[in-house]
DNA sequence: TAATTCGCTAGACCGA
DNA sequence: TCGGTCTAGCGAA
């Protein structure tokens, strides 16, 4: 019986049947959510020849392990998007498997040229053939649970909902370990469930008590079925919660059929770890999204661990628990409540964590057609990829290989040559405006219509009127394949941010268009830095370094017409220019500045006058050069912006980077050289006082190598290497948090990892010397104090003399 | 199988 | 012990 179904498309995957590889949906109705399959769909890869039906022939014949082809089509396809539609083989197949193999034996059959598109995951090549967007509406014809027809049907008017769970584990050794610790307690949170499963009876209302970790593990499970949330949400659980689970489970002989399906968490490669599936109810882990915003610049923050992304996204402050006080709790029965309550706290951050990110990533899963469980674990390179991969499915071209090892190698080779920075004039300087490109390489893309199919036209024309610095040029006459989709997600975000401005903050709706434009923000940015990435489909050097060009030609130009209009440039970089307002000009006349360049800026350019300064300081380097990618500003209203200096890394200690920034306050907002003179003494009295404490020693730097790799040992690696031996479970991608004490010679024998040290326990030469001094030196310097002055003596300098 | 290049700085490393 | 060079990390855009 044919029966009708619309709901949400949540996830996608294939199942083998006998022979078959069968794509399944999960479609989440009004009542519940279902597994439906589409027979129909077959995977398949494209073959050209010498000769298609010579080749046809030999293929239909051919078994490569034990295995033929299903069946084989010819079709039409442009190779490329210059180029005319021709005749190839569509070799079809049961199953993926079956294409696996046979994409690598064809290349040897004689009369072989070419293949395509051999390598694109089932369920992606099912949402794109369909073009289905999840996360949004499908209508369904089926048949029992037999996809007849689908296709897409708008946007869903109901949320989604989630649940998210914590474990806490007892540490017999160094640090956890499946095989002989227990789970002590499962924290589980959703809109309608709080609570924590326990071993131990603990008093609180919220915990549920289970006499045996078995029966703990099977009451999530059952919990999960219960509350029957869309999502499943976890902090790291593809590295640790799932694993652990899973681990604890299998020597438990539990079934984890949390799935939709009855089906168990199951681990996946993904990109270089792995990543935890669970059917039907796509497990989204927040610690990977916030990696990606984090990637992306939408949040920077010292280090990604639970507690430090509450406080900074959430604005709750969160305790941690180390692993250590965990046992001694558990063991002496002490405190049980403070554990049920930091185990509830994680599930509940991570829950609303989630809430605040995934309107996000339900939009990047929209636009890009990448289910949640993808979209969730996503990268620059495949947003803007699949994108591209959907548009040429809709041309009718051809998607284009991805390059061999010997490609990549050489592309990483030859470099382009990246954005101008103009070397500053140093000093303190008043009265800025500070002008820059709205989303310059986009911009530039598109009004120059770069893409790798415009490259060189050959047109007269075109090369007169659009060539890059470089000599290359661009059509003028045909939209380019790349540009194009860039303009048509530039005009999207465009009317979308319109649209914000007649809406309600706060509201649903609100919310849903703010999440749309900064979806279409984030794969907007990522498509020039893609052009060049020498993995990516795409690549084209050409236009990476036509982009560049154009940019630091346009930058420049602004520069040097901001002088002739009797401004002074002081400095810009990539996309920006400042410029000092002389006594004879006015805000209104760099107003009418940006509006002359804007009027000369071809296609969707523009130049934005970013705000106005009061003042602003440029510092020298050692070698005496002013240092590019380092200033501070202050605004007519007082607010300070301090760029590139210590005050915004990570790998310095707090009393050195709140130093500078009271000292740049000083300076800049009172012009009060004197008085962080006076900052600058106090700090270092207190140091020596041996005051300050801990927390504004710690420096905090990551390892991106593993440990025995590196040449030359930092601190922060020898501190990492001595915390191994006491057991720290560190490597590459930990952050370090280390101070730098007073026992030992070089700098990284006095290196420990901070939770070792005791108050008080510091080396204050070096962080009067090494940390302190250097951080503010720069800066004093600029303005007639040295290193003496500050160490020593007073020294009354007037500020006025130097502006 | 993580988008790019430009730039600054610290501290180890190494040979004289 | 010194001074130059190299390794490493992080930030700007």
């Amino acid at each position: 019986m044919a029966r009708e179904i619309t709901g949400v498309l949540i996830d996608a995957d294939y199942r083998q049947k006998g022979p078959d590889s069968v794509i399944r949906l999960f479609v989440k109705t009004p009542e519940k959510t279902e597994e439906l399959f589409d027979p129909d769909f077959e995977p398949y890869f494209y073959v050209s020849a010498e000769k298609n039906e010579k080749m046809k022939k030999i293929l239909l014949e051919k078994e490569f392990e034990g295995v033929k082809v299903k069946k084989i089509e010819i079709v039409e396809k442009q190779l490329s998007p210059n180029e005319k539609p021709e005749k190839l083989l569509k070799l079809i197949f049961h199953a993926t498997f079956d294409l696996t193999k046979w994409r690598d034996k064809v290349v040897d059959i004689e009369g072989f040229k070419e293949k395509r598109e051999y390598d694109i995951p089932f369920h992606n090549r099912y949402l794109i053939d369909k073009q289905l967007e999840p996360t949004n509406l499908v209508k369904i014809k089926a048949d029992g649970n037999e996809v007849l027809e689908i296709k897409k049907a708008g946007e869903p008017k109901e949320d989604f909902t989630m649940g998210s769970f914590d474990l806490e584990t007892y540490s017999r050794g160094k640090f956890s370990d499946a095989k002989t610790d227990p789970i002590l307690t499962i924290s589980y949170a959703s809109k309608k469930t709080e609570k924590v499963l326990s071993t131990k009876k603990i008093k609180q209302k919220y915990v549920q008590f289970e006499e045996t970790e078995q029966k703990m593990i099977q009451a999530l499970v059952d919990e999960i079925k219960k509350d029957n949330p869309d999502f499943l949400i976890t902090y790291n659980g593809d590295s640790f919660d799932f694993p652990y689970l899973k681990d604890r489970a299998e020597q438990f002989k539990i079934k984890l059929d949390m799935g939709l399906d009855g089906a168990e968490p199951k681990a996946k490669r993904k990109g270089f770890g792995s990543a935890v599936q669970v059917k039907g109810r796509p497990h989204l882990d927040a610690f990977q999204i916030v990696r990606i915003l984090a990637r992306f610049q939408v949040i920077n923050l010292l280090k990604y661990d639970l507690e430090s992304v509450s406080e900074a996204l959430l604005g709750e402050k969160k305790e941690k628990i180390q692993a250590a006080e965990i046992n001694q709790i558990w063991d002496s029965g002490k405190d049980l409540e403070k554990l049920a309550d930091y185990n509830i706290a994680d599930a509940i951050t991570t829950h609303k964590l989630t809430e605040q990110y995934l309107p996000l990533f339900l939009e990047l899963s929209r636009l890009v057609k990448h289910v949640p469980f993808d979209s969730s674990r996503t990268s620059a390179g495949q947003l803007v990829e699949y994108l591209l991969m959907n548009k040429a499915f809709i041309e009718g071209i051809l998607i284009p290989n991805k390059p061999f090892e010997s490609d990549v190698k050489s592309r990483d080779l030859s470099p382009i040559t990246g954005g101008y920075v103009k070397e500053p004039r140093p000093g303190l300087h008043e009265n800025l405006a500070v002008l820059d490109f709205t989303s310059l390489h986009p911009s530039i893309m598109i009004s120059h219509n770069i893409s790798p199919d415009t490259l060189n036209c050959g047109h007269a024309d075109c090369k007169k009127k659009n060539s890059a610095p470089t000599g290359d040029y661009f059509c003028t006459e045909k939209k380019g394949f790349m540009s194009g989709i860039l303009e048509e997600l530039f005009n999207r975000r465009k009317k979308l941010k319109k649209e914000l401005k007649e809406l309600k903050k706060g509201s649903r709706e609100y919310k849903l268009i703010h999440a749309r434009q900064h979806a279409l923000k984030i794969v907007l940015n990522s498509f020039y830095g893609t052009l060049v990435f020498p993995r990516f489909r795409w690549y084209s050097r050409e236009c990476g370094a036509a982009v560049t060009a154009w940019s630091r030609q346009y930058v420049k130009m602004i520069s040097k017409r901001a002088d002739e209009n009797g401004f002074e440039s002081i400095y810009g970089d990539t996309d920006s220019a400042f410029l000092k307002i002389p006594e004879n000009k006015t805000k209104q006349n760099v107003k009418e500045f940006v509006k002359k360049i804007n009027s000369e800026l071809p296609g969707i350019m523009n130049l934005e006058l970013e705000d106005f300064y009061k003042r602003g300081i440029f510092v020298t380097k050692e070698s005496g050069e002013a240092a590019k990618k380092r200033y501070a500003l202050v605004d007519f209203k007082g607010n300070l912006k301090i760029v590139g200096f210590e005050y915004v890394r990570r790998d310095w200690a707090g009393v050195a980077k709140e130093t500078q920034r009271e000292v740049i306050a000083a300076i800049l907002d009172e012009g009060d050289v004197d008085k962080a003179a006076k900052i600058v003494k106090e700090k270092i009295k207190q140091l020596k006082d041996g005051k300050t404490p801990k927390k504004d020693l710690t420096v905090f730097t990551q390892i991106r190598q593993g440990l025995d790799e590196y040449k030359s040992v930092g601190p922060h690696i020898a501190a990492a290497k001595k915390a191994v031996e006491k057991g720290k479970d560190l490597d590459s991608g930990s952050i370090i948090e280390y101070i730098i004490t007073r026992r030992g010679k070089s700098i990284s024998d006095k290196a420990q990892l901070a939770e070792y040290v005791k108050e008080g326990d510091y080396d204050e030469e070096y962080y009067i010397s090494n940390q302190v001094i250097p951080a503010v030196i720069k800066i004093m310097r600029e303005l007639g104090y040295s290193e003496d002055d500050l160490n020593h003596g007073g020294k009354q300098v007037d500020l006025s003399s130097f502006s």
